[in-house]
DNA sequence: TACATTCTCCGTATGGTGTACGGTTAACGC
DNA sequence: GCGTTAACCGTACACCATACGGAGAATGTA
């Protein structure tokens, strides 16, 4: 049987062999030295899938092209790794662990800000990170390095423990927003040329007739404005920045109350 | 050849199929009555396809299985759509016009709240959402409609056009991020029973070595804290709440910012 | 009424995917 | 040297999206 599994628990027969392998470096290989060597590792393995995932997008991310990458054959990746979702599993813990975690100093601000930029520069060096399936994050070692670097940045501020889980998932989670809008521009401009042109000429007919100005007043407005914006090169960043002094605000008035008890809205 | 395709552009013949399909209410369809008339209509498909991925799961969506549910074969399915990524974009503006909008009124942290219960309702009603690729959400009717709708939420206050489009992308990329705690709570508690009791069992001795609290002080803590709560089947909708209270409190400070200009930090 | 046209439905086929299973062979422990 | 073990991989299976072309129904036109 097939079954269909969606993220998680295909360690079958080891206790859970995914944590074993996101954690490989700390707990060592538990390797039984009889047979041949392995002529790879596991993390060149990841690094083949996250070259090619960089390269060629998440769609061209299958085992056989990995295996490719590897000079190996497919079969033989499963000696690795024990399926293709942990595979992602790994791939997403190591990316987590290339830029080092700077010291955390300055305002809470400051320190907010550094949270949010790690992950945006993240974003824009493996946009893939965006089209996996993030619910559940690997518990891997640079994950949660940085989940605990991240909630040290908001600790003693006399948030309650649920409060800092809420804040950090706050940041971090706005940060995918404008990261998205990012790379969709970038991409809009790579594949303009003139296929672009071509495609206003065959929709314009249709969106004019859809997109009456007296349904849409406001959207065709803005939309007018960020389409310049964007599309004409602009910084697409300050766009992030603006968003992110937002949240950042809101998590200062909040603080301010829980510190400061004088007028509770 | 069988190109990959993205998420677009599969309309090569007539010029964009995939708007007229999304518009085909307003636009009529341009059916050219010679052949036998179709059994069944767009609407029905987009309905079992949505049907499916709610009982099914992401996962579960396939062509096939689509087609199985609406008594045709396989390939009848593509008479009324031209492939699956369409099909999806249909999907999701589907569902994005299954709430009526309210009247938008109150103060402007009400009607910003009102945006954002929404988007959570329409998480909690389709998971699916969360995980399909959202870059580019489809032009459809709906999700103009409710774009517009948000942005009328926060008309005259004196932004600018690009940061409304920033404060409504904000605000309706916040809610992901909690929907994905509660579904993924919500999961856990399904998946429990005694499978969860055996999980723990083969885990904790690996979980032990690799979080001893000296690594993890905090994470410790708050992830106790966090698990407690949600585990225990208290309300995660209290979470969602929270952080939205600190976006909004953000936005607030920035209108008040651009509204009395005295203080300009 | 007859014919040509057109369009739905679908059988078949192609090239992709993840991965189960079993075989071959290399490397080690005894 | 021999038995055990594990890496590598050939083959096969189930599933996927979808291109292509044929059968037959419904229509417009002659």
């Amino acid at each position: 049987m097939l079954a269909c599994m969606s993220t998680q628990s295909t360690g079958r027969g080891e206790p859970d062999r995914t944590l074993r392998l996101l954690w490989r470096d700390r707990l060592g290989d538990p390797v039984g030295s009889r047979g041949p060597k392995q002529r790879l590792n596991v993390d060149s393995v990841v690094d083949a899938a996250i070259e090619l995932a960089d390269d060629e997008g998440v769609e061209a991310l299958s085992m056989r092209r990995i295996a490719e990458r590897l000079g190996l054959k497919t079969m033989s990746v499963y000696t690795y790794v024990p399926g293709k979702a942990e595979l992602i599993d790994l791939m997403v813990d190591r990316v987590a662990g290339e830029q080092a975690l700077p010291e955390l100093e300055g305002s809470l601000r400051e320190r907010l800000a550094q949270i949010a930029h790690l992950a945006w520069n993240e974003y824009l060096r493996h946009p893939w990170l965006l089209s996996i399936d993030t619910s559940r994050p690997p518990l891997g070692p640079n994950v949660s390095d940085r989940w605990e670097w991240s909630l040290r940045a908001i600790d003693g501020l006399g948030l309650s423990d649920l409060d800092m889980d809420q804040v950090v998932t706050l940041i971090t989670g706005y940060v995918s927003g404008p990261a998205r809008a990012y790379l969709d521009a970038e991409r809009l401009h790579r594949a303009v040329a003139e296929t672009d042109e071509q495609w206003w000429e065959r929709n314009a007919p249709i969106l004019e007739e859809i997109m009456d100005s007296s349904r849409y007043p406001i959207s065709g407005r803005v939309g007018t404005a960020a389409g310049e914006e964007y599309g004409s090169a602009s910084d697409p960043e300050r766009s992030f920045r603006f968003g992110l002094e937002r949240v950042i605000d809101g998590i200062e008035v909040y603080v301010r109350e829980r510190t400061t008890p004088s007028a509770a809205s």
